[in-house]
DNA sequence: TTTTATTTTGCGTTTTTTTGCTATTTTTAG
DNA sequence: CTAAAAATAGCAAAAAAACGCAAAATAAAA
């Protein structure tokens, strides 16, 4: 067994569940510990994954409280991205916001979709480079650290200089009554922003949000057009948003 | 037994298994493991295919990642980083370029420094965010997917509203006649805008950059106030620029 | 054809890399 | 605080690579 091939191994396994241990990884690869931990301290030093006392974690899987906390309903976030890929035809120029959904999104557009996309995130942007028909343009500004999105004065400035057709957004909390609300200040601003910039605009959010609600106000809930979640458009649980002028998927 | 067969054979095989053991070819083809190795030699100098320690691997084999970048002289990157970070006090206000040396700057910054760091990299970005005391601005425009910089007419103009300490870039390639140039328009006129911005400009360059030229000029030699190699600033083969006002270190 | 020059190949030696083992220190978790 | 797990460092054996050199094969010239 080559070390390069070991090399490969270790990364397509980190990539794939997002951790290893390094004993699971010597048993597997039968190899002792010693030479897996050191093909791992120099893939670290190559910055292709993290080390940590025990195993390694992919550069992707940061500590992030936003990406942690919401990987277990990744499943969902995939089947609310899916239904979103129907809207989009060649040729659209689209805003994808930042927030796990979204970036499940830009995931899995498909690679021959020619699209033109805009996004103030990070992880969505690095995302839609590897997706060769997809132009991509960076809204910039103040990086947050929690969102990883281009925020603040200068992001609100440079998205009032755009128009999209569809605008993708992800929102912390949603209710029919009180429409999209967040917990934090600056980033209703630029969702404002965002709303703004676009003809119609799609909200992507898992059910878990449903009739939730928080200090600010992005807008209310029939500027919203579409409204996306992993439940079946027809669930009950959707019926206080029925009453409004949206459509759900 | 013909070379071009030998060779033709090692590269089916290569192709076929995605990777070969050196010795097993040696036996397969009843030719010495030198003679082998030879060939696998100058295959791997053809880029037909890479030689590892103990065999070689299909070069599309290594391809299945995106964080597959350029790790190339990551050692001496590291040494030009280093060095740079001497220019560095709390407070300081710098824009910091896309590429793997500019990269591993950023990677290198101490925890407890405080910044203000303009980007249009955004790996540059991603990893400028995992530093707590550092403000990052993110400059948008349309993401180039080589680069994976933020290039063309809207970076440039964001450029031209901000004005920092330190920039500190790359180059494709730099010589002291012919100054810093490149392989791409676009990245040139990106660049241009990057040392407008600054109060003081600072080349990050391995050495082996030293001595070369390209289509495209992005500034002269003495627009650099700084010059940074992984090199002693003693070197003779620093010598050619060591007539002109810049800085080496 | 014979001779000469050049390239290719194999072999022995030296050097480097890789790997697993042991002993010691460090980290983690109860 | 203590015990288990993991990381580190040093070491030696084995594998592979690098190097020089001479024999063999091939090509070129007389």
């Amino acid at each position: 067994m080559l070390k390069e091939e070991r090399h490969q191994t270790i990364l397509s396994e980190v990539e794939l569940h997002n951790r290893i241990l390094l004993t699971d990884i010597a048993e597997a690869l039968d190899v002792s510990i010693d030479t897996v931990r050191r093909d791992v301290k120099e893939l670290d030093g190559d910055h292709k994954l993290r080390k940590v006392h025990g195993g390694a974690i992919s550069l992707g899987f940061t500590t992030n409280s936003t990406r942690n906390n919401n990987i277990y309903r990744l499943e969902d976030k995939s089947t609310i991205a899916e239904k979103a890929l129907v809207l989009l035809k060649d040729g659209a120029v689209i805003f994808v916001d930042g927030g796990t959904t979204c970036l499940e999104l830009a995931r899995l557009l498909p690679a021959e979709l020619e699209l033109t996309c805009f996004t103030h995130s990070l992880p969505v942007a690095m995302e839609l480079l590897s997706k060769p028909n997809v132009t991509v343009i960076m809204v910039g500004g103040q990086v947050s650290k929690e969102s990883q999105t281009a925020i603040g004065a200068n992001a609100i400035h440079n998205l009032s200089e755009i128009k999209v057709d569809y605008s993708f957004i992800g929102t912390g909390y949603v209710d029919s009554q009180y429409g999209l609300t967040e917990f934090d200040w600056d980033i209703v601003q630029v969702k404002k922003a965002v709303i703004k910039c676009a003809k119609k605009t799609v909200l992507l959010s898992i059910s878990e949000k449903l009739n939730s609600q928080h200090r600010y106000k992005t807008c209310e809930i029939n500027a919203i057009n579409t409204m996306i979640t992993e439940l079946d458009p027809a669930d009950k649980l959707l019926n206080p948003f029925r009453e409004h002028d949206i459509g759900l998927l």
